[in-house]
DNA sequence: CTCTATCGTATTGCATTACAATACGAAGCT
DNA sequence: AGCTTCGTATTGTAATGCAATACGATAGAG
């Protein structure tokens, strides 16, 4: 049996040899986030399913995670799910974050000033993830909550991360991904999304109009750091109900631009 | 040698001897664990010095938690830090939870009609937790994020949490840990917290006068369970600015009670 | 209502994996 | 420059995690 070996190392980035790496914790973890946002509870053969990992591995460490409190376990339906215990990092990040601590009045400002859901969001991988989302006054989104994630192409804060990051770049990743219609007005079209970036580089800001939610028009704005690298975006999400997209470019877009800039200036 | 073995096992709980428990993960998140709300990015030997660890293990699991992304290195410094990646889970537990979307709205509601920081918390391991926290109009607070813990012997929700926990566990619990003074009016005397909790029981809610922070009154009601277990509390902190204590015992208090059984009913 | 498929739990021998001591290198301090 | 402290890399050892498998329980089909 030549081809014995050859799988040994699951599809770690391209470890090499890491004499350091402990793959027992890269197992818990994958066992960990295949607790997405789709299902609250997990049996073990889902988990199997999700993490890759065989049904002993699979076993172990969710026992493992249930033991530490990060996961829990329904005594009758033998299912797990996440415990509260997983917010614990992220208060102690979020309390810390120089970018949080330096946005959140600014924010907070933006917000008092117009009533839209607004928030900060970074890039994070292949997408962008919200730090900071405020809810708006009148309507509730389940998913306003630190640590949600949007794709680049078709949201403003993607497109202004993407403008601030080359031509060549932009289009390259623009184009390796798949562009699903999020609604009917989702923009899939790479040229167009191209043109939407180059406006947004030259305006300073980036309007979307329903392409991600039906009846939201979305306004964002990047913040630099010190060394002009955008590190994150402003945004506001505008219920068409109460904004027209006039006032939208009108109003609340110079508003956002004015919070980006005052969270660059206090770095 | 009849007693080789007993203690074989790391200081967990009390294992007893789980053949399916990995050791491993559980040292990596001790380190995880070692990056409180004190400080943002640790050196290795702080790491060594806050989680227990020897060095190797410190070295080892930090490095592996980098590998994986969840804790970021500064290049020159060589100091760990958590990565935002800690927050994917926090919004999977958010985004699925059935109590944190069953009372979003209506904490939503409540922080509409009353200008107050307000929020929602739940009992956790001997504190509470914050799982929904939502800002004031006017002051910003670092500390409102989903995670933050707050101790149980001072607060408004701790005191409610104790309150429909039987007399004689809660006089247990406030006597056996301590009871530092956050504030100069923080009530420290057993008795007099055992006061303030049959007063919350009696009432329905429960009100500190600046235990917290000084030029806060705080306001929590308890939320029930279908079997009539209190799961959570809704809580509003009122700047002293805006609201004198009549006022938060008139109107704010009625209005987080009523929150509450919206929330409890809800289910 | 029994049969059977499916899932969760527990066991065990094996060798891979992680362990901890230690050596090495690089800063920062006096 | 010499010393101390911290971070990185190495290595032999055996402890630890591994996966196959057996077992038990639950629920759906016939």
């Amino acid at each position: 049996m030549t081809v014995m070996d050859g799988l040994h190392s699951s599809a770690g980035t391209d470890d090499g040899d890491d004499r350091l790496f402990v793959g027992s914790v890269e197992k818990a973890f994958k066992v960990l986030e295949a607790f997405g946002t789709d299902r609250r509870d997990l049996g073990l053969m889902e988990i199997v399913a999700r993490s890759g990992l065989n049904k002993s591995a699979a076993q172990r460490f969710a026992h493992t995670l249930y033991r530490l409190g990060y996961l829990e376990k329904d005594p009758s339906s033998r299912r797990y799910m996440l415990s509260k215990r997983v917010l614990e990092s992220a208060n102690s990040f979020l309390r810390v974050d120089p970018l949080v601590n330096k946005a959140m009045p600014h924010i907070a400002e933006l917000r008092r000033r117009i009533d839209a859901r607004v928030g900060l969001a970074c890039p994070h991988g292949m997408s962008a993830m919200y730090l900071i989302p405020l809810q708006s006054n009148r309507v509730v989104f389940r998913t306003t909550h630190p640590g949600h994630k949007i794709p680049l192409y078709c949201t403003t804060t993607g497109r202004v991360l993407l403008a601030h990051r080359g031509e060549a770049e932009a289009r390259a990743f623009i184009e390796s991904g798949d562009r699903p219609k999020v609604t009917p007005m989702t923009i899939t079209d790479v040229e167009r999304i191209m043109e939407e970036i180059a406006r947004a580089r030259a305006r300073g800001y980036c309007i979307t109009d329903q392409e991600n939610r039906m009846g939201d028009i979305n306004a964002a704005a990047p913040v630099f750091d010190g060394d002009g690298n955008v590190i994150a975006t402003v945004v506001a999400a505008c219920s068409k109900s109460e904004w027209a997209r006039e006032e939208v470019v009108a109003k609340v877009a110079p508003l956002v631009m004015q919070t980006a800039r005052a969270i660059s200036a206090d770095g």
